[in-house]
DNA sequence: GGCATATTTCGATAACCGTCGAAATAAGTG
DNA sequence: CACTTATTTCGACGGTTATCGAAATATGCC
């Protein structure tokens, strides 16, 4: 029901957000919204040197979880939030959080949760 | 509003999980239920060294997502739910995926994103 | 105490990651 | 084509991680 590539793409994109430092770009392109922010103002914003910051943002984007496309000489990148839905769907769906929540008694070898 | 410490816990959970071996381990134990699973029935399941075992579960433990009891010679190890629930309303909040995914519109430059 | 089972700690190894500066590429402008 | 700006690729470095087997520790039982 749930393929093993799945959880591979999925623990991909966990482990890109994993980073502090990937954790803060990504934020910012969220931050952007669907319009995006090009490379350099993130730069700035986020105050590490460009091959760093290319570095990490080929990451989010080898995963999926962001996008760049180019606009003359600016690269422009975007948070995909299609894929951070899947993501948070995958969390709350296979590690059945709502289950969890729903039931604190200890009565929660519920199928549910198998 | 969200103090840098917050997202630096949010980011060890993050990057725990974002190592397959540690991923299936976390879906074994939520899978586990509130009841638990030994360490031993942990291992015939995923099935790799106790060493390494006890390495990924000495990580969940330490970023809070897991827990572990010792019930005699037995060690009971037990997901901890309200944690990936704050981990969820982390991704959820700060990065507005359902913002995202309610504009799907490009007007979307609105405060609940920046 | 001696023994069995369960689990961790230790020590080693190989692979990977984050970071940086310098050099290379891409795209536009005169 | 020369020049500028924007961004990536390259090469290096130090640090961290994943993995394993062997040895050590913890707990209970006789």
């Amino acid at each position: 029901m749930l393929g093993l590539m799945d959880i591979l793409t999925q623990a991909s994109r966990l482990e890109a957000l994993g980073n502090p430092t990937r954790l803060a770009i990504y934020r910012a392109l969220v931050r952007a919204g669907h319009a995006g922010t090009p490379v350099g103002k993130l730069q700035e914003t986020i105050g590490i040197p460009a091959s760093t910051l290319s570095h990490h943002l080929a990451k989010l984007c080898a995963c999926g979880l962001a996008g760049q496309t180019r606009e003359g000489t600016v690269l422009r990148c975007r948070a995909h939030y299609d894929v951070m839905d899947q993501l948070v769907g995958f969390l709350v769906a296979e590690c059945c959080v709502d289950a969890a929540a729903a039931c604190t008694s200890e009565e929660c070898d519920s199928p549910v949760c198998g």
